[in-house]
RNA sequence: GGGCAGAUACCCAAGUGGCUAAAGGGGCCAGACUGUAAAUCUGGUGGCUAUGCCUUCGGGGGUUCGAAUCCCUCUCUGCCCA
């Protein structure tokens, strides 16, 4: 491929990079690029938003050079600063280590993990002395420090912001100076993080690193960024009924967004079918997200599923089922409340008392409101809200 | 170190002695409508062995027949001064 195609590859699907002659002139150099990624172990799962710039990582791959994905072991005591707007609870090294090997796990959905470099930045953040840490603060100014927004945003609202929570992006940036990145990859919300990382490298007389900057992905929701706590997410690893089933909760407005940044679909097409025939342009997204991660038989399954389930209100065939304990059958009845909280669809008894008397509970397609007790047999099933919850009993 | 202000349910936020399980908004859940979208409308949103009972307004202690509300103390946060 040549330079030109590269770059164009490179740089699709991207919202900034720092700088473009940088990147040209690194690539011209004919070697493979050190291109870093760092992740944040503070979440177990990776979902659509991730494998944004996960996407872009395997570019990198397939182009030749290495990718150095750094697990934030070491940072995650910290909390990424960005895009928060109150300090991040402390995350034990148990849970550290957890998730980022689930991590791992899934995102070889996306990038070649083999051929991946896995550092953790405890290895050499850890060990640094106080002195260290003074002689790598003092090439950074506070007035630079506080410009971020994240922090003028709390500053203003009153909201703490403590010392360790400014040494995040040093941290960060000194990873770069480590691992010698020639390019460093992440969302548009890491910009300055990135930044610091190309200063840093500077200041200890490398070549500073290209910063590719990759867009947010909106949650299904429209509002917000897809984010596991927002609830707003699809997970990779999530089975393929419920990917297609949140993919087609999806905010119409984002449909396009959607198809550009996580398909390979013909985009021109794709509009096309959006302005005239929207549901149909969101069984296909669905489709297609749903195949890209579970295969096109998986995919196919999940729309027929999808067709019955949901289109034709019917029963699926593959409904969980639920031993109701004998301890709980009084008579031959069991009190409903306390058999939604049995199967999972309430929390608590009031909950389930709360569901059922607003009607949001069938019982083999009847609606049942009253909460007491409820003459059971085997077979039945229960279904539960607009989520379609079911659930079929054994005795 | 000194002064001031503050801490209320998932989040924001009212409430300054009984009418407060605690206004309002957001979020969330359920119903209607629909394309399980958006928008809109309606209801709900501490728990329980449930027309009553128990727990909750930063922690602890106290005053009172009665406290989110008054007093003491501790913890945490912001602002100003040094």
């Amino acid at each position: 491929m040549d330079l030109n195609a590269q770059i164009e590859l490179l740089t699709r699907g991207t919202v900034e990079v720092l700088s473009r002659e940088d990147l040209a002139n690194a690539l011209k150099r004919g070697k493979p690029l050190r291109v870093k990624l760092g992740v944040d172990p503070t979440s177990p799962d990776i979902h659509l938003g991730h494998t944004v710039v996960l996407q872009k990582m395997r570019q990198f791959q397939d182009l030749g050079h290495q990718a150095v994905l750094i697990i934030g072991d070491f940072t995650a005591l910290i909390g990424d600063p960005s895009g928060r707007n109150a300090t991040r609870p402390p995350v034990t090294p148990e849970e550290v280590a957890r998730h980022a090997q689930t991590y791992i796990d899934q995102i070889g959905k996306v990038v070649d993990v083999p051929k991946l470099e896995i550092r953790r930045n405890s290895e050499w953040l850890a060990p640094l002395t106080m002195k260290d840490i003074l002689g790598l603060a003092s090439r950074v100014t506070v007035a630079r420090l506080l410009e971020r927004d994240d922090f003028q945003k709390r500053l203003k609202a009153g909201t703490p912001v403590s010392f360790h929570e400014l040494l995040y992006p040093i941290m960060q940036g000194f990873d770069s100076v480590k691992v010698q990145a020639d390019v460093e990859l992440g969302g548009i919300d890491q910009t300055f993080n990135l930044v610091m990382g190309r200063n840093l490298q500077r200041e200890f007389g490398q070549t500073p690193q290209v910063c590719v900057m990759t867009p947010i992905l909106t949650g299904v929701d429209g509002g917000h960024k897809m984010s596991k706590s927002l609830g707003n997410h699809i997970g990779v690893a999530d089975p393929p009924d419920a990917m297609f089933g949140r993919a087609m909760s999806l905010a119409d407005a984002l449909m396009l967004d959607y198809f550009t940044l996580l398909t390979s679909e013909p985009l021109e097409e794709v509009k096309v079918q959006i302005a005239s025939a929207p549901r149909e342009a969101k069984l296909r997204l669905a489709q297609s997200l749903t195949a890209r991660f579970h295969g096109p038989d998986a995919a196919r399954a999940a729309r027929e599923r999808w067709d019955r389930v949901v289109v034709q209100k019917a029963v699926p065939d593959d409904v969980p089922e639920f031993a109701v304990p004998g301890a709980e059958i009084k008579e031959g009845k069991v009190g409903l409340a306390r058999l939604l909280v049995l199967v999972g669809f309430a929390a608590s008894n009031s909950d389930g008392r709360r569901l059922i008397e607003q009607g949001g509970l069938t019982v083999d397609g009847e609606k049942v409101t009253e909460p007491g007790p409820f003459a059971v047999r085997a077979g039945m099933v229960l279904k539960a809200g607009k989520k379609n919850r079911f659930v079929r009993l054994k005795l």
